[in-house]
DNA sequence: CAGCGTACTGTACAAATGTTCAGTCTGCAC
DNA sequence: GTGCAGACTGAACATTTGTACAGTACGCTG
């Protein structure tokens, strides 16, 4: 799935990059580096992107607009659960990644661009929140979730709580012993956030 | 509160250090800038600190230190609440940077040791989390809380979603109106967090 | 075949940057 | 006063890095 089937020099070099960036950040790779992941020389990567920001820019521009294909699957998902489909409560982060073959560098891609308070990641993460949303706006109005009084700030909650766990999983399985982004960590993670937002977390005085 | 009263060139070169990798980010961040930014000679970074990397690292140190400090107050906070201090709904990291000057740098060079996958960004994650996990039990132990099946998840949940706020309070101020790091937007985020964390999210079916 | 545009290479260059170092100044011990 | 250790400066150096550019190979069009 997302296979480009492009194999150009020219996609090679966006593809690599790509890997470089998701796994050392921008700053840190150097065009050289680039080039010789990719098998061509350094000038073709100016050739083909005019300058490194070139080459940043179209990388953000790729990974944006496989952003939106996954919303687009992963919404498709979310109105028709399958079997083993988890619910809203795991997230849609899972859900995205879940789309992804094993190893692909785009959810640590898209970890940069989030963290990175950029117009490029604020466009997604402003795509995401109008989804979740609309999600939680539905959920109340169908009954599967509580009324909030804040349904705004309430989403935001919930999709940031979700993005959490794809921001520091690696943290996360270090010191906690549990990554969320792995399958058994996913099940044990979802088990307990569904439980925390459906039974609630902190008891009622009155109970 | 924290006014460090060193006022040697070596102390100086160390807070203009902190305040100009909390902004930009150490890669950033070139020697000759720091240098300029205490008044000194690029060479007295190098005389003081051996290298860049040395200078990183007293850092590094210097910060942990100041949140086990800042750890150890806020946990006073939490054992004897004030008129208007928050529960542990609103979470740990509003209290952290309660005891900070408004403007200080910590916070967002703490952002950066626990997004940065290093040991002391670890340490740091490492020491939030036990703290989190033994509030939890006690919670739980004292009625407060409700039991959970799984008591560590439980833990690192409420953790990084408290977390959560810290890291992507830019783009929540940009995309949803609410920066849950000022004052009014605490308010606002804490009384969802608590109604969320309450009543829960999701209805049961049952009901 | 001739011409031309595009992909592509490898060299060269200028700027930035971490680091080294020789040397100066200052304060303190003897 | 003398000597010395440490603070401090400013110039110099080596390396890295983004970029420019001249030149080559190749495929398409006429």
């Amino acid at each position: 799935m997302f296979n480009d089937p492009d194999q150009t020099a020219r996609a090679n070099i966006r593809t690599s990059a790509l890997e470089l960036f998701a796994a050392k950040g921008p700053d840190a790779v150097t065009i050289r580096e680039i080039a010789a992941a990719a098998g061509v020389s350094p000038g073709l990567v100016l050739h083909h992107y005019g300058s490194k920001q070139g080459l940043r820019n179209a990388v953000d521009e790729y990974v944006a607009a496989l952003f939106e294909v996954l919303t687009k699957g992963s919404m498709a998902d979310m109105a028709a659960p399958g079997a083993d489909t988890p619910g809203v409560a795991s997230g849609f982060a899972e859900l995205l990644i879940g789309h992804l073959p094993p190893h692909s560098p785009i959810p640590a891609y898209l970890r940069r661009l989030l963290l990175a308070d950029d117009p490029a990641g604020r466009q997604i993460f402003r795509t995401w929140y109008n989804l979740t949303l609309a999600l939680t706006k539905q959920g109340i109005a169908s009954g599967a979730m509580r009324p909030s009084a804040d349904p705004e700030v309430r989403a935001a909650f919930l999709m940031i709580n979700d993005l959490a766990t794809m921001l520091l999983h690696k943290n996360l399985a270090a010191v906690v012993g549990v990554d969320p982004l792995t399958p058994d960590g996913i099940a044990r993670w979802a088990a307990d956030a569904i439980d925390a937002y459906s039974t609630g977390v902190f008891r009622l005085e009155n109970e």
